[in-house]
RNA sequence: CGGGGUAUAGCGCAGCCCGGUAGCGCGGAAGUUUUGGGUACUUCAGGUCGCAGGUUCGAAUCCUGCUGCCCCGACCA
């Protein structure tokens, strides 16, 4: 009981102070969460991310491929956006926000409509009025562009957003890793000709590189088709995973390539073309673009042959849109320029599952710290024990101030079920506080990646994960 | 869109062949026990047996139709 009051005056202050949205987005005490874990496989998931999100509550299948988010797997989902946003920004591209549902007027005006076959989702209105749940945006950025921007002086310009978008998949699978619906960051890059759209090319190219590094994942640009967006320079990012869809060969020395740094001047059209022209120096392919003599000339001690997921798809198709779309500036030369145009796209929730494709065990789930729902595990081996009630308290407010996202387990379970949960959920860290370490003073840290533990004093533990003593 | 499965409690399954009014494990609730890697036991709650017809005295079970979901292939961020 005495413990109870302990936890209560973590939360009270919070909501005292109006700060409870904050706190609450950092601290979390498992027993008020809602993280529904199902100690059993759901039978239908065949690959080890539907399984552990399943599993971990991240999310709910409502129908073939369409998913509810549920708690847990929405920080990550938002994490990964948040890392996606700020390279987009960082590359010089400016959000919006395009609605989900199109006319398919837009569509007719670029021939799309009838092109697109049944993965597009029809609607029609209570007018009878012909509308489309968006498959993807190209019609309705150029639309929105060309009603503005009528002088080269405004170019180049870069439009992005992260929004939900809908293709009726034949065969939905994998969970989120091929739904139909799903997140979609997509940027449209518009510019004079061709050559300041490759720069624009380029710009996303690198931003990708950050973006995927920062993930904690090795994503390796691949020349790709251009399926039926069209054009003519494009390439996928592909992680190596080794339950990945589809075949990659790559050069061994992409593994060890080091990714741009985070003050790497996107202006500076010739440091972009260095990197680009870097990361695609080497033999990389899908192999629906492989060549194996070229491949089978590189050393053999060079070569990698794995299994890949793609995380990210860059376009460019010129005038594919703007020419039919009438979307033209006047250029230095007094004259009308259909604009130029590219398309950068990259997938939040596939990128969920992607990355426990690449970062999971036997127990559970691996998270990078980058997206981890949460930082930090806190488990308290025996609640109602005041020490560690206390102990955890203590740990738990300190961390919470200093803006480290903290997960507490304050269930009243058996100390194997903290353990097996927290490994399942994949917290990057974990803090144990149990009566037996304690009682010298200490508690257990855990290292969920590399399975190290350590045992420290509280006060150590709080500084260890960024809190102040 | 071809081919193959499957649908019974929140989850995983048995029962169906041979019709007689539904069961097991996990999970949930209550309790005893245990206290550093999903503890053991007791009790309890929880089911329109996917939907609609049909056969029958009687259907989870047999027949017909429909739908959802899953897997393989083709397709695809």
């Amino acid at each position: 009981m005495g413990s109870f009051g302990v936890i209560k005056s973590i939360r009270a202050p919070n909501v005292r102070f109006g700060a409870r949205h904050f706190q609450s987005l950092r601290l979390m005490r498992l027993s008020r969460y809602f993280m529904p874990i199902a100690r059993e496989t759901p039978k239908e998931a065949e690959i080890v991310s539907h399984r552990l999100m399943l599993r971990t509550g991240m999310i709910r299948q409502e129908a073939a491929g369409i998913y509810a988010w549920l708690p847990l797997g929405l920080r990550v989902l938002t994490k990964i956006s948040a890392i996606v946003r700020e390279e987009q920004n960082r590359a010089g591209a400016i959000e919006v926000l395009m609605p989900t549902i199109q006319s398919a007027d837009l569509w007719r005006e670029s021939g799309r409509y009838e092109d697109y076959g049944k993965e597009m989702l029809r609607i029609k209105d209570r007018h009878d009025r012909e509308m489309l749940y968006g498959p993807t945006n190209e019609e309705m950025i150029t639309e929105i562009f060309r009603a503005y921007v009528r002088s080269y002086k405004d170019l180049p310009l870069n439009l992005y957003h992260i929004q939900w978008k809908f293709r009726d998949e034949v065969r939905p699978r994998f969970g989120v890793m091929r739904s139909r619906e799903f997140l979609m960051k997509d940027a449209y890059s518009f510019d004079l000709d061709a050559a300041g759209s490759r720069r624009s090319y380029n710009k996303m190219f690198v931003a990708y590189l950050r973006t995927f590094a920062r993930l904690g994942l090795t994503a390796i640009p691949m020349v790709a088709d251009t399926g039926p967006i069209g054009g003519d320079l494009s390439h996928e990012f592909i992680i190596l995973a080794s339950t990945g869809e589809s075949e990659v060969y790559c050069h061994k020395d992409f593994l060890s390539f080091a990714p741009p740094p985070a003050d790497i001047a996107f202006d500076d059209a010739d440091a972009m073309q260095a990197v680009v022209n870097k990361w695609t120096s080497l033999y990389a392919a899908t192999s629906e673009k492989h060549d194996a003599a070229a491949f089978g000339a590189l050393d053999p001690a060079l070569q990698v042959s794995a299994r890949g997921i793609e995380v990210g798809h860059i376009f460019y198709f010129g005038t594919k849109y703007s020419l039919p779309m009438k979307a033209v500036v006047n250029g230095p030369d007094g004259k009308e320029h259909a604009v130029h145009m590219g398309s950068y796209g990259i997938g939040p929730s596939r990128l969920a599952a992607a990355l426990i494709e690449a970062g999971h065990d036997e127990a559970g789930i691996i998270w990078p710290d980058a997206v981890a729902p949460f930082a930090v595990g806190l488990a308290n081996l025996k609640v109602g024990d005041s020490a560690t009630d206390g102990a955890c308290a203590r740990i738990y407010s300190a961390l919470g101030k200093a803006g480290v996202d903290v997960l507490y387990d304050d269930r009243d379970e058996r100390p194997g079920a903290k353990f097996a949960t927290m490994d399942l959920i994949g917290l990057p860290n974990q803090v144990i506080v149990g009566p037996k370490s304690l009682g010298e003073g200490k508690v257990e840290i855990k290292n969920r990646r590399s399975g190290a533990r350590e045992l420290i004093s509280v006060e150590d533990a709080i500084v260890r994960f960024g809190g102040a003593a």
